[in-house]
DNA sequence: TATTGTTATACTCTATAACTATA
DNA sequence: TATAGTTATAGAGTATAACAATA
């Protein structure tokens, strides 16, 4: 039944947010010698996977705040991951690029994120692990 | 295929992550003024539904460390929400009750929660929430 | 020796508000 | 007026390490 409430236990986002925090736990255990947070990663590989991305992009497709992002671009910058050029056409702009050790860190952290992945869907068959997906895309939006 | 990974829109933890801020970021909205987070209910409600229960029983449930748990403990205590007695058996023990001011918030949260769950939930049939609770059970053990 | 609660400390993520430069 | 980037600031959550009291 909807909108009746009886332990903690029925409480979907309750489950989200133990589910979120055994799979971060599980990446910050493991791979520590990245020296890259998940966030960190995420924006690492948009950045190479959309040379020239702005950060108000980057805030949207990961659904962050304009500060929020500033930090952890600036915080993968400073490692010398990826790099900023003006914008051609609007100088208001920073268009940023991976550099060539960002994608070499890159290509580390996809073989972390790989087994990492695996690890997680180790639970799931290929037919369940399609469901999950939608769902939390659904979620999302 | 397992171990491949392409873009990271392909990554489950991704959109976990995504989905739990989605979440956060509707409770956070929508309920501040409850005064409370949601992992400060968490412990009312826990505590509520488990009279003496201890620090550490709290942290096992919502798998938190146990300084952190303290803070959240101590946090809602302050609030009046909880308060501590003594354990009769073990005197390392403080065991954890909801006072009434605690009891008329917890209701008052859970109504909240109803409506956020609603919001959550109204994507899904009642077969695929099923399906999504199974799995993120599954995902925290 | 192990457990419970505690404190100090630090880091990440998150957001708001206000500012500058540009559109 | 609106947008992009920036900075300052603050709060929440997370964890590690070390300690005292108790088992």
């Amino acid at each position: 039944m909807r909108g009746e409430l009886g332990g903690i236990d029925e409480v979907v986002g309750f489950h989200l947010r133990l589910a979120h925090g055994a799979v971060l736990r599980h990446f910050s255990e493991h791979f520590a010698e990245l020296g890259l947070t998940q966030k960190q990663v995420s924006v690492l590989w948009l950045t190479a996977d959309n040379p020239g991305i702005a950060q108000t992009d980057l805030a949207v497709r990961l659904q962050m705040d304009r500060a929020t992002t500033m930090a952890i671009v600036h915080a993968i910058e400073a490692k010398g991951l990826i790099e900023r050029r003006p914008s051609a056409t609007d100088r208001r702009r920073v268009a940023w690029f991976a550099t060539d050790q960002g994608s070499a860190a890159l290509a580390r952290a996809k073989l972390a994120i790989g087994r990492h992945e695996d690890w997680l869907k180790s639970r799931f068959t290929e037919a369940e692990l399609a469901a999950l997906l939608s769902f939390l895309k659904r979620i999302h939006g």
